[in-house]
DNA sequence: CGCGTCCTTGACACCAGTCAAGCGTTGTGG
DNA sequence: CCACAACGCTTGACTGGTGTCAAGGACGCG
């Protein structure tokens, strides 16, 4: 199935029309080699994209060099829908591994939202929930300590991957080197070094080679304090458009 | 002024007639005493609605009592539209002052958008800023110091309230206790209390009796490493609809 | 082979959290 | 009118989670 349209059918099943609809509404795809970025901050913004398979990221460069990940994408996220109406960039998305994108013109969403209400209400859904998680990574940075922190984000990437059908077992991609970990958490390197020490030493999970495993998920949801509600992946079948 | 008219101008100055559509658009005012949820966490989300005075902010409450404060709404500032789509709230949001607001349903705002492209751009820009907003959020709570978390959250708020023409000199309402600065900027009270007496000692601001002053706004913008490109109120005319 | 990247470890420093106590103001009820 | 509680602010002492510095090892790649 396409990523796109298995991302959207996490709102709400598509049918074959729609589905078919949404892949022609798509650009050519285009391939971007890991640690390249997709787009630039400060740069002015012209289309919207979606990921095709591969993991990226959005990140923010302070003045002084220090580095903010501010969310994942992966394989359906789209991202920037609208954003034409900025001047400007406020932030990079970087590929974490090999990528291909495709781009998104504003006028062919508009006219899918128009032909088609539930693909409008899915393409609405995808953003709300993208702005829920921003929310919680708030919460996580500001409140939790860094062993919560890296609990809830290993805890989150997990229950996304899974929805989407990309986890192997207990295991999926996570294409980060411990500095990329220590900069989505905001902790510093050699912290987020003795953190996964510590959850391998408990025997939580594993982490490495662009991999991770989680091992007793119960214990790492409670160690994170986790609660999947705001992901909105159940929708429940009264919502559905 | 209306107030959302106010803040829809700023991306783009409005007509009589596009101001007179908005401002029908929207329901009957609603009283919502200071330390009254206006909406809560859990709850199943129903209609949008917008702030039209008052000062308020968006919490998330975490299992064991910790709070989180996200993001602070201002006059003009919409809430939650199309938020119909999801079956439960992810997070709460609070009157820190009396506030008074009004609700938009979004078959309103979808015919404003239909009729008045205008509107709907605005509408689209004020949704991106307050997304780039959390972003930076994330960033502040991420990889800044205490000192610079604190100036930093001054400096945006006090842009917002000037773009909003809602300062008097120097000063603007901000009712905050010190433990809801804490609160919004992941330190603890006592913390945000010895960096309130810092800044004091430094003659950079003032804070008290729900009112924040800033004394030097230069020194105050470089200890925060503020920038206010993320706010995007400078639209600049090329890009304005 | 030599270099770069990433991971690991130990020692040390410090920012920020916690605990505990005290003060001023406000509001309320006897 | 005063006693008292509630709330918010302030301060000091102590602790501890994290950051920093420094060094070294493992691995892949040109």
């Amino acid at each position: 199935m396409h990523p796109l349209v298995r991302k959207l059918s996490l709102f709400s099943p598509l049918n074959t029309e729609e589905a078919t609809a949404l892949e022609m509404a798509l650009g050519a795809a285009r391939h971007v080699p890991a640690k390249k970025e997709v787009v630039r901050q400060g740069e002015e913004p012209r289309v919207a994209f979606v990921l095709l398979s591969g993991v990226a990221c959005r990140q923010k460069l302070l003045d002084d060099g220090r580095r903010q990940i501010l969310s994942f994408l992966l394989p359906g996220d789209s991202c920037d829908i609208g954003i034409a109406v900025l001047a400007q960039r406020d932030h990079s998305i970087l590929a974490l591994v090999d990528c291909t994108v495709s781009s998104v013109t504003d006028e062919a969403l508009d006219y899918l939202s128009a032909q088609y209400p539930k693909l409008r209400n899915a393409l609405h859904w995808a953003a709300l929930v993208e702005e829920s998680i921003a929310r919680e990574w708030i919460a996580n940075v500001g409140q939790r300590s860094g062993s919560e922190r890296m609990a809830h984000m290993f805890c989150e990437h997990y229950c996304r991957m899974e929805a989407l059908g990309l986890t192997d077992g207990p295991s999926c991609l996570l294409p980060l080197t411990q500095i990329d970990v220590g900069d989505a958490l905001g902790v510093s390197p050699i912290h987020a070094n003795r953190l996964l020490q510590d959850f391998r030493r408990l025997g939580l999970l594993a982490f490495g080679d662009k991999h991770l495993t989680i091992l007793n998920f119960d214990i790492l949801k409670q160690v994170a304090g986790f609660d999947d509600t705001y992901l909105h992946l159940n929708q429940l079948d009264s919502r559905r458009a």
